[in-house]
DNA sequence: ACTATCGGATAGTGTCACTGTCCAATATCT
DNA sequence: AGATATTGGACAGTGACACTATCCGATAGT
């Protein structure tokens, strides 16, 4: 297919493919002549791809490009994910202060509790150690990470029910199941912050307490009281 | 106190805090003669909760500037949260197609059942549509909303969680009080995703089914299953 | 008196994510 | 075959954003 085609497949404009095509963010097409390329199915997933995390997730266009050269790089699974998962909710690498390190300390104590293992180098951990920090200091100050346990507790449900909802996940060829696995973790976090947001709000209106329906049954998710 | 304590005590640069000023995002001090002006401790909270929304929680100098507007305004605590809840996600106010009003007559149904009431021109509510049709189609063609109750549920119990570890929070000046609201809601979202995306990482490098200890017991949170 | 700092106004900077224009070389239609 | 449209590629331009920098004349502190 031509770049007009894959434009109206994915709506995205054609000078805008041009410009992913010129920051390596969609794979050159295959050209069969000096003037004309060939784009196929795998661009159009990656495209895609790409308006999903800028537009939903709202990940600049460098963080895609990490996301997209772990992709194109065919590494392991786990480790695309960990690009992606570095690259969302944006913090750079710099180095921690050294209270920022105490923190490190305990968290990572509380993490070995969860059962939550995390790589040496995460920048996740490096990102919830200074959100926390932020947090901490201008709300709670003196509060000991322990204060997590009831974020880190529900999340950790979540994504179980998450990867148990999508069994098949592996069977599917290695590169849409990684695509996959990336958009999933980026365009469920507006939704989940979306309720937590909507619930505030109705608790702050008087109008939510313990719930005025009893939660349907049957449904996985936390289990009524 | 002047603009140079102003600045030592909050960490933000003058040219920035005038920056500020112009915009309406920190309130002028007051003049004690035409060129000296003095600001007190509310400037200094103000500064800070800029900084952290801005830093922490991501958001734009235009999406702060409604919040404060409200705040400013002196109107009612849900009113300012209602401010916020809308400006953070960053969705506008732009009208539904058909297809997502479709969605948000079943979304109304099911936050009924969860006894979480919204406001008719929230726009949560608009942001969580659109959010979750496009998580949807990307990888979940044809779901119904009903799948976001696995979300829905536990997000509901933080918030109530949250809610009831700041039980003191309205017997504070109530313009402390809205603003630590605000800042709550903000800064503990890097926090909540944080973790999501930590325990698929974990999840993927095949290192968390079940938690490898047990949970602690005695911590709020979802129940150990 | 004199240096430093003040508030206020205006202009400039760097980054980001596109968007527009131009070109010669095909492709497609008639 | 000829006319028209479209292509890939290069490169310049745009508008929004969040600051920064510079200048000014007026005070504050010593």
């Amino acid at each position: 297919m031509k770049i007009s085609e894959l434009s109206a497949r994915t709506g995205v404009t054609i000078p805008t493919l041009k410009f992913y095509l010129r920051e390596g963010l969609l794979p050159q097409g295959e050209l069969s002549s000096p003037n004309q390329a060939d784009y196929g199915e795998a661009h159009v997933r990656r495209a895609n791809l790409i308006r999903a995390l800028r537009e939903i997730a709202g990940l600049s266009i460098a963080r895609i490009a990490v996301i997209v050269q772990a992709l194109e790089a065919g590494e392991a699974t786990y480790e695309v994910l960990g690009a992606a998962v570095d690259s969302l909710g944006g913090a750079d690498a710099g180095e921690l202060t050294p209270e920022q390190e105490a923190i490190g300390t305990d968290l990572d104590i509380m993490l070995e509790h969860l059962g939550l293992p995390t790589r040496a180098d995460s920048l996740a951990r490096h990102q919830l150690i200074r959100a926390f920090q932020g947090a901490r200091d201008m709300l709670f100050p003196g509060a000991p990470v322990e204060m997590l346990m009831i974020y880190a507790q529900p999340m950790m449900e979540i994504a179980k029910y998450e990867r148990a909802a999508t069994p098949g996940l592996f069977e599917l060829d290695p590169e849409i199941a990684i695509e996959r696995a990336v958009a999933g973790l980026a365009l469920f976090e507006p939704v989940i912050l979306a309720f937590r947001r909507m619930t505030h709000e109705a608790i702050l209106a008087g109008q939510v307490g313990e719930p005025v329906n009893p939660p349907k049954e049957g449904h996985p998710g936390t289990p009524a009281r």
